[in-house]
DNA sequence: GGCACGTTTCAATAGTGACTGAAACTGCTG
DNA sequence: CAGCAGTTTCAGTCACTATTGAAACGTGCC
């Protein structure tokens, strides 16, 4: 990893790290994103960002959680391989609508618990999660459609 | 607070926690979100949550920093209220844009860092920040277009 | 079977940052 | 001006958690 690599690398860091990311995760994020070859085995992350191998196993498996790594077999190697996934960026956002829902519920539970005769702080957050409830499955579709016409 | 409204209070905090923000944070946001009246001051907040002073003071002000909360003048009182910012919601899905402009800025970054060969990882992601950065403007505003239509 | 390499688990450590409590500060009231 | 309620600031404490290092655990090769 050469000096502008591992500046890329702080960079993405320093970004996730801003929204409450570990910085171990983040770094890992970052350098999956320019290293190659992409795929890569725990010790060589672990080698290549400083990191203890500890360290890789955990972050690297709530990445797999997430959607956002994948293990990979090289044909003919017989170690685990990790790369980013194909699409994850996309499936990200895509999954954006359970957590709009999420928002959706908290309103709806507010409900119950508030005077009735101003209702208006919690009716906003509920027509905007309705909003993007309805809306959010048609965007996805045409973004689909978008990224795929860039890669036949 | 009641228990009802306690364990309310909890839910949200419980749900942006997972985010990264902090206990404290969260729990003024969900109290402010169902509290009566909705105008509250520092004491108060500190007094129904059972939090300190000094808390309230550094938590509240992120929240104004981030326009989640707005000071209010009641007529006649000359302490600071404070309350949810009408509108709130909806500034937190527009400003998504420069979030996702920064994901975009990212994506670029990369480009002179990585082996020319093979950059489908980083444009995947450039493609998407595209995408969103174009879409994003017209989907606000039919947001707000629906929004004001409920409230007339 | 034994060896080498990679991965997982886990106890211990280090560092961070949320929260408190007290003290300083502000502006209003009598 | 003294008194008071509310707010801000800040040093100190505490809890949490990210990270490490080492030890156990595979798993395929010799």
């Amino acid at each position: 990893m050469d000096d502008a690599q591992h500046q890329y690398v702080d960079k993405v860091a320093t970004f996730f790290t801003m929204f409450g990311s570990t910085r171990a995760w983040a770094e890992i994020l970052g350098w999956l994103m320019i290293c190659e070859p992409a795929e890569r085995t725990q010790a060589e992350l672990a080698e290549d960002l400083g990191l203890s191998a500890g360290t890789v196993s955990t972050q690297l498996r709530t990445h797999v959680q997430l959607g956002m790594v994948e293990q990979v077999r090289v044909r003919g190697e017989r170690v685990q391989r990790y790369r980013l996934k194909p699409g994850a960026w996309r499936e990200v956002m895509t999954s954006e609508l359970g957590r709009i829902q999420a928002l959706g519920d908290l309103a709806s539970a507010a409900a119950p618990v508030m005077p009735g005769d101003r209702p208006d702080r919690v009716t906003e957050l509920g027509d905007l999660a309705g909003f993007f409830a309805r809306e959010w499955p048609p965007l996805m579709a045409r973004m689909t459609a978008e990224l795929e016409k860039g890669t036949p």
